[in-house]
This record gives structure tokens, C-alpha cells and sequence, in this order.
DNA sequence: GGCATACATGATATGGAATAACATGACAAG
DNA sequence: CTTGTCATGTTATTCCATATCATGTATGCC
């Protein structure tokens, strides 16, 4: 589900996860961007979450978290649930990763380094998803939440439907 | 992990959205709504479909797919998971009841009658469940799913933070 | 009526998601 | 060296969800 198709659209925004890229190149430098982040905040990205990081990163799709757990046994680490979920709570809560509700898996941020509130596009053929910035306490679930006095402190947004690769080939 | 700390309902009045209201009243008007929308559509509200929807009323909150189980099961009904998925699936698919993705649970719908799609408030504290409404393909998600040719079937809009009661005890 | 069909229910079994609880190891600070 | 903290490992269990097959029941058609 990734490479194929689709031509080059406004690159450095919103957009990453339906379109081509230089894989090799994004998997480096997203794992660059980790290590000097963690480096810069006295986090330790350990080696579980490393390669939990990395394996999410070089499949570039969501993940269940048996699936991770199976290839994390294959390199010897921990092959037990929590090893797992650990690793990926200490991802998702630094914002390495993101859990995927709808599907209950987990994805590689699209955005590293950056402060977001992330918005999804889950394709219901091929399970192919992509990352897009929402601002949902802006619109009208704001206004609502504001008027009863809830407090806001994440959201989730996610938008199923079919992927711009199926809808070519059907 | 729904808990499972309910006071008996012995008063008319519960939370709906963060706000008071008639209990009895709107239990009873939701169902007749839905009854007479099955007619009209040729739907069929049977009664392990009625039982379903008339707990999720009375609840007033997201209850997880064994929770329901289980007062099926007291209810006299049969008492294995595909029995409650089913009926949650109709009552989902036509609109009588939202998943909560991010708890896996299941809320009565607070607009029934209307098409919709519902955005959720969900108090990370004591687990109560607003619903309000969204127009999330409106806004910057639509805006990125037209860009690259995605095409938006359904939206999950959730928000994860403290509702008034909670945040008044604190 | 008798029959075919579609749909609803029931029961068994299994797979995948998630966490509780407890034990061990590595390491830095005092 | 001891203590505290954090990460990892292991066991066990609970909850969520679906595939599969069997049975029942309403409906419409001949």
C-alpha cells in the first residue's frame, strides 16, 4: 500500500501516508529526529522501544499490538504482552507514535518533533492510513464542550473510507 | 473496565450530556422513537434488540459488549458474546447506538430520528458520555481528504477530558 | 396447507487486545 | 553499600470480537 501510484501533492504539510516517498531515507531520519529528541528531554529510548519505533516506522502502517509482539520475539526481546504495551505507552505518551482506536493498532507519528493533535485517514480496503493536523476543539465540538464546561484535554479523529489507491483500481 | 458501580436508579432524573433531565421520560420516548422508525423502515426491533437499547437508555452511559452480556443473560436472553455483538451491530449500523471506540463501549444514541455524526465528550474521570455533533469533513480533515483523493464514509470524533461534575469535586 | 427462503437466535470455540500482579536487573544518588 | 527509580521479564487473567455451525421462526409463493 505504499509506493505506487499517485503524483507528488504539497509536500512538507499535512500530508504523508498516500503518497511516495524516499522510505529508507524517512525511517532514518525519523529515528534521528527520536534519538536527538529523547537525548534533548532525558528520555531513554531503550532498545525494545527503539525497535518498536523502528519496525512501525519501516511498515509505514498500523500495527496490532500481537503483531508487534510477534516481531519483537523474533528478535529476541520479550515476547509477553506488556513488553509490548509498554514500549508502545512510552511511544504514543512522547508522541513517537499514535494508537489507531478504530483499529486498535498503533502507527508512527507522520510529524515527529511536533506538538500536534492528529487527525486520520483509515482506509477500510486496505487498512492504509494517513496522517493529517485537525483542530477539532475549534469547530463546532469546541463550541459544545465549552458550553457545558468540559474540558478538553485530547482528541481523537479519525475518518474511515477508501484510500485514493483502491478507488483507482475499483 | 466500564465500572460497575451504579446506585440504583431510584430517581427520575440522571445525567445526560453533563445535564439533568426527565430519566423516565426520555428512556421511554427514545424507545418509542425507535419502534416506530422500524416500522416505518421494515426494520426488526426484536426483543433482544428492544433489551439492548432499553438498558443502554436506562444506563445512560457507554456500557462494554460483556456488561450487556451479562443483563441479557438475567434477562433471559442468550448469554454468548455473538448474541450481544449482533444486536449491537443492528442498533449500530441503524443508528440506535454509537460506539465508543476509545472505551470499546456502547451509548444509546442522544439524537435518535436524526442522521448524524455524533462527536462524544468522554470524562476520563467517572466515564460519562456526551454526545454533540460534528461536521469534522468540514473543516481541515476535509480539506486534507479532498487534497489527496480520499473519500471520507464515516467520522470517529472523540474527545478524551474532565466533565463539569468532576471537575467541580476537584 | 406445504415448502422455500431469508433472517434471527443459540452455542461452541478461538483469536486478539489489554492489564494486574509480582520478580528481576541496571543504574544513579546519597 | 544501600536505596530508590526505572525498565524489563513472566505469569495469569480479563475483556473485546468474530468465525462457524446448528436451530428456530416468520414470510411469501405455489
Amino acid at each position: 500500500m505504499t509506493s505506487e501510484t499517485t503524483p507528488a501533492l504539497a509536500e512538507d504539510t499535512a500530508l504523508v501516508g498516500f503518497q511516495e516517498h524516499d522510505h529508507e531515507n524517512c525511517v532514518d531520519s525519523a529515528l534521528a529526529i527520536a534519538e536527538s529528541r529523547c537525548k534533548d528531554e532525558g528520555l531513554r529510548l531503550t532498545p525494545v522501544r527503539r525497535k518498536v519505533l523502528e519496525m512501525l516506522l519501516q511498515e509505514h502502517r498500523a500495527l496490532g499490538a500481537y503483531a508487534i509482539l510477534d516481531r519483537l520475539r523474533e528478535a529476541g526481546f520479550g515476547s509477553q504482552p506488556p513488553v509490548a504495551y509498554r514500549a508502545l505507552d512510552f511511544l504514543v505518551d512522547n508522541g513517537f507514535v499514535h494508537k489507531i482506536e478504530r483499529l486498535n493498532a498503533f502507527v508512527a507519528c507522520a510529524h515527529p518533533g511536533a506538538t500536534h493533535s492528529p487527525a486520520f485517514m483509515i482506509c477500510r480496503k486496505c487498512d492504509a492510513v494517513a496522517e493529517a493536523h485537525s483542530a477539532p476543539a475549534k469547530g463546532a465540538l469546541g463550541a459544545a464542550a465549552r458550553a457545558v464546561g468540559f474540558e478538553i484535554e485530547r482528541t481523537v479523529v479519525e475518518a474511515e473510507g477508501v484510500c485514493p489507491d483502491c478507488t483507482e483500481k475499483a
